[in-house]
DNA sequence: CAATCTTATCCGCTTATGCGGATCTATGTC
DNA sequence: GACATAGATCCGCATAAGCGGATAAGATTG
């Protein structure tokens, strides 16, 4: 649940997922991020490091040059529906707790009102 | 863009997330809710209020009762897969503004290195 | 209308997060 | 080793967002 969490997280800002749909372009290194982006350095490196955190991508170093791409396990999560995701959700410990819970509250409530 | 982000920060708490899961499960009511969750009724009803401003859920008065559900079109949503889903992140007006300024940029870098 | 119940919103507080400049780290060349 | 370049991280600041108690608002009943 809270991994569900942290990724949408990360896909929670504009600027990530801008950086997200230029690496669907293919690879790019910071520099050609910040060209693009128009963004200093800082803010570029930063939101590559939040969305390499989340493992939404990858890095590579090539001399001085950084290139990062979309994790390869992507693609893999594009294939999924949204239900498939979601039944993923429901299945989290937490999920499982809370609808034990509801059960047994709804049981207890019995047609009546909050109590 | 802006809109897609402001969608997953809606995705990105985990009581929000419970609160999805539970009401996947059926209507239910505040007081519902925050029987289940064990969370004090603000708490509850700012995390609906959040998901209804994010045209995720959807509520109904009955009496003194407010009732919550799943958007309809959600569902809808859960057909799609990430790949559609992404996609139409892809022709968002700034997404091809960041693509026409990647290909001049590209264009201009010709094989050279960072300018 | 007052009292009661449910719920939305306000409020003060704490924590999280975004920003960009400064600084540190890694790599490459002479 | 000195110097240059690219990029990661630190830092201070501002803003956003989460929390829960208090209060305001809506609905119902006597």
């Amino acid at each position: 649940m809270k991994k569900f969490a942290m990724t949408f997280k990360a896909l929670s800002d504009e600027t990530r997922l801008r950086i997200l749909s230029l690496l669907n372009q293919g690879e790019l290194c910071v520099c050609d991020l910040m060209a693009v982006l128009q963004l200093p350095q800082s803010t570029v490196s930063r939101h590559l490091a939040y969305l390499r955190n989340a493992n939404l991508i990858s890095d590579r170093r090539e001399g001085v040059w950084m290139y990062y791409r979309l994790e390869e396990k992507l693609p893999t999560l594009e294939e999924q529906s949204w239900e498939s995701l979601f039944s993923q959700l429901l299945k989290q410990e937490q999920a499982e707790k809370d609808f034990v819970e509801l059960k047994h509250y709804l049981a207890e409530k019995k047609g009546t009102r909050c109590v």
